[in-house]
RNA sequence: GGAGAGGUGCCUGAGUGGUUUAAAGGGAUAGUCUUGAAAACUAUUGUAUCUUAACGGGUACCCAGGGUUCGAAUCCCUGCCUCUCCGCCA
């Protein structure tokens, strides 16, 4: 969330930003419930105070009159503090859950605009692939090596599952070493965190907006959510917790199972394995001071860019724009896969810089040394792989014309094999 | 799943209704002493929020949320977490 200071101290700004994000959000009723909060808790102090006077006058007053006469005064105050408690948390519970809704401001550089149509590609890498031959989709390729199969994961899972067999599921932990390999030399540390997580920690990771989100699973009788992507479990990690400077960044990388309902695409990308509702993934995720957060998104987002010019797949960069960003970032960057038989880029990678809008909620700080004090550290987050998404951007253009597939030469040491399907 | 014990500051740990402004010890930092170090001694050792031009002052915080009371770290209820024993289990 934001600082409720920042927004008295720059309400234009914010309203700006809002704006350029597609938020609509009532300021002006915020700036109300602010001033009224704030008048109901000095009252209140006012109360306490006179009560803890009393409480040692009672203390120090040798006699029974005395006491007691104090206490019926204390008992009078009593009651009208206990009706203004009531009126102060009504105020308070309205303004909590409004400042939840304003969302983290872009960062000035973020070009504005509407939706994902106004996203600005930054440049394109790699070489697409010539095929002398008529290129087949992924899934067809797949299903002819039995390699992946929607149709028996309907049977017993229902629409968007998939199996991953033989070479292909052997793939996915090839990917897996391959990525771990490359990111714990940048100082990453491996992780493997829980998927069930507590519903708070997703609402603090910013991603509850509106409560009970459709995006999510739930486990009503448990409290516990799925996550959608492990940043929401790596986040919380270190919650209420205080860095020394020496220690940022700190850098992750877990893996694991990701869990989307997919409401509301329904009808989008029905097909295969490119949107469905269970799916690993590697993520990066760096805890970081605050002096070099712009740095450290440019690093994983070079991360992101050096694993898929190691797979030589053809992608290009996309700046997402303002109306794009979401809640919590300030500013986000995408990678996407050139897929052949689309003949189009597809979302593979994601990466945000949330600034301290996840840390405040989360009440992560450091000692800035300068200042002696303590600050909220930025977080940043950006895939490492998709897993589902690359084998299909690996099948597309790593395909030859008798239907098999090469593999990337940086996977092969990791697959023991130079061709799937022969 | 059953039975029991707990959750206090950076750490250990005392505190069972009213000067708790949280004892004591450890650690850390600074000072004295010393050629230097150690030891010893001394001092310091929160966070949030409101208010003030500032000095300062008020309030809250002993896992979380409720309750009892004039007054709660302390009593009661609920939840979360940790530990011990038993059961089950990859």
């Amino acid at each position: 969330m934001l600082d409720i200071k920042y927004i008295r101290e720059n309400k234009e700004a914010v309203i700006k930003g809002c704006q350029k994000k597609q938020v609509k959000i009532d300021i002006d009723r915020l700036f109300e419930l602010d001033e009224k909060r704030r008048e109901l808790m000095t009252s209140l102090d006012s109360f306490s105070a006179e009560k803890n006077k009393a409480g040692k006058e009672i203390v120090d007053a040798g006699e029974e009159k005395e006491k007691q006469k104090i206490i019926a005064a204390m008992k009078e105050v009593d009651e009208k503090s206990d009706k203004l408690q009531q009126e102060f948390k009504i105020i308070d519970q309205e303004f909590s859950s409004l400042l939840f809704k304003v969302p983290n401001m872009p960062l000035d550089e973020v070009p504005e605009g509407k939706d994902d149509k106004e996203n600005i590609s930054i440049r394109e890498v790699g070489k697409k692939p010539n095929f002398d031959f008529e290129p087949k989709d992924y899934l067809t390729i797949a299903e002819n090596l039995d390699m992946i199969d929607v149709k028996r994961a309907a049977k017993v899972s229902g629409a968007r599952f998939g199996y991953l067999k033989g070479d292909i599921a052997l793939l996915e932990f090839a990917l897996i070493n391959f990525i771990f390999n490359t990111l714990t030399k940048e100082g990453f540390v491996p992780v493997v965190p829980p998927v069930m997580i507590k519903k708070e920690n997703m609402k603090d990771m910013g991603y509850f907006e509106r409560e009970d989100s459709d995006e999510v699973y739930q486990l009503e009788k448990d409290g516990l959510v799925l996550v959608g992507t492990s940043e929401q479990s790596i986040g919380p990690m270190h919650r209420d917790e205080i860095f020394e400077e020496k220690d940022l960044p700190k850098r992750y990388a877990a893996f694991s199972t990701c869990f989307r309902r997919e409401a509301g695409s329904y009808g989008k990308d029905t097909k295969g394995i490119l949107r469905v509702h269970q799916f690993d993934k590697v993520e990066m995720f760096s805890f970081c001071n605050p002096a070099s957060s712009k740095e450290e998104h440019q690093l994983i987002l070079a991360m992101e860019e050096k694993l898929m010019q190691e797979l030589e797949i053809p992608y290009q960069v996309l700046q997402i724009c303002t109306g794009d960003l979401g809640a919590p970032a300030a500013v986000k960057y995408d990678v996407e896969a050139w897929l052949p038989t689309a003949n189009c880029y597809r979302e593979t990678h994601s990466t945000s810089n949330c600034t301290d809008f996840q840390a405040r909620s989360l009440n992560m700080r450091y000692r800035n040394k300068e200042t002696g004090k303590l600050e909220f550290i930025h977080t940043l987050n950006g895939t490492a792989f998709a897993i589902g998404r690359i084998i299909i951007a690996i099948i597309e253009n790593y395909q030859q014309k008798d239907g098999s597939i090469k593999v990337p030469k940086a996977l092969q040491k990791y697959l023991n094999k130079e061709v799937i399907g022969k």
